[in-house]
DNA sequence: CCACTCTTGTTGAACGCTCAACCAAATGGC
DNA sequence: GCCATTTGGTTGAGCGTTCAACAAGAGTGG
C-alpha cells in the first residue's frame, strides 16, 4: 500500500495555480512575441544568446544543450533548422571524431542583435516592471533554490 | 528612431536567467512525470481538472479555454483527442446553437482521480518541498501580481 | 427585416518537441 | 588487443501547439 498523498492545503493551491498561471502567461507571451518580430521560437533565441557568449561563438552540441536547458535530441532538430536559416553551421569536433562543434554565423549574430532589443523590452515590460525590486531578489533566490533542487 | 533599449542589468539578467533555468525544469518533470505515469500531457490534466470542478462536470468551450488558460483551437484540437480517449464528450449548447459544451465523463473523472495523487506529490516534491514557507508566500504574491500585469 | 459585425468553435498545415531506436567512436576491463 | 559498455549525436514517428482561414449563428443599427 502506498503512504497517503500529501495533498496541497489551500494556500499551496492556491500557490501553484497562481504560478501556473503566470509562467504559463508570461512564456507564451514572450515566444509570441518573439516569433512575431525576429521570427523564431524563444528556445531558438536562447541556442543563439549561449553560442554568442562562447569563447569564439562555438560550442560542442553537448555543452550547448546544457547550456540551453535542452536535450540532445531537441538540440539536434534545432540546429538542423538553425542551419538551414544560415544562423548556424556545424563543424566536426578536432578533438573527438563523434562530436559536432555550433558556430555561428554572422548572419545567425545579427539576427540576434535584431532580435535582442525588442526581446528585452519584452522581458522588462511584462516581468520586471510587474514586480518591486525585493520581488525581483525573492524571485531570484527561489528560482535558484528551484533549480538547484531540481537538478540535484 | 527607437528610443533605447533598458537593457537588463546584471542582478536582473541573474534574476532572469535563474527563473527561465527553474521554470523550464519544473514544467519539463511534471510534464513528463504524468506523461509517464498517466499518460497524458499536463495541459490535458488541467483541462480535466477544470471539467472536474465545474457544475455538473461540464463546460461550454469558450470558458473551459480560459479556465485551463488554452487558447480555442488548442482545447478544440484537445478535445477532440479527449474525446477520442472517451475522457470527455461534446454536447450542443442548449442557449447558444453555435456552441459546445465539454463533459467529463466517469471514465475521464477515474483517469483524473487516478493521475491526481502522483502529480501532486510531484508538485510538492519538485517546487514546494525545495522552498521555505515564506519563500511560498511570495512566490505566490509575485505570480499573482504577474498574472494581474499581463491580463490587464 | 436586412446587412454588418462580432463571437463561437473547428480545421489543416507547418512547426517544434519527445521518445525510442540507432550508429559511430571513445573508454575501461581483462 | 579485444570485447563490453558508455558517450555523443542524429533520426523518424507520433503528438501537441500555433496560426490563419473558415463556417455558422448571435447581436445590432437602420
Amino acid at each position: 500500500m502506498r503512504a497517503m498523498t500529501r495533498w496541497l492545503d489551500p494556500d499551496e493551491q492556491r500557490t501553484w495555480r497562481a504560478y501556473l498561471a503566470a509562467s504559463r502567461a508570461l512564456m507564451d507571451t514572450l515566444d509570441r512575441e518573439l516569433q512575431r518580430d525576429a521570427g523564431m521560437p524563444h528556445a531558438y533565441y536562447e541556442i543563439l544568446v549561449r553560442l554568442s557568449e562562447a569563447p569564439d561563438r562555438r560550442l560542442r552540441m553537448g555543452d550547448l544543450a546544457d547550456a540551453a536547458g535542452s536535450s540532445r535530441s531537441r538540440l539536434s532538430h534545432a540546429a538542423t533548422r538553425l542551419e538551414a536559416s544560415g544562423w548556424i553551421r556545424r563543424e566536426d569536433c578536432p578533438t573527438d571524431r563523434r562530436g559536432q562543434v555550433a558556430v555561428l554565423t554572422d548572419a545567425g549574430f545579427a539576427a540576434l542583435a535584431a532580435a535582442a532589443p525588442g526581446h528585452v523590452e519584452g522581458v522588462r515590460r511584462h516581468l520586471f516592471d510587474a514586480l518591486s525590486p525585493a520581488q525581483v531578489d525573492q524571485l531570484r533566490r527561489i528560482s535558484e533554490a528551484l533549480a538547484d533542487h531540481l537538478t540535484r
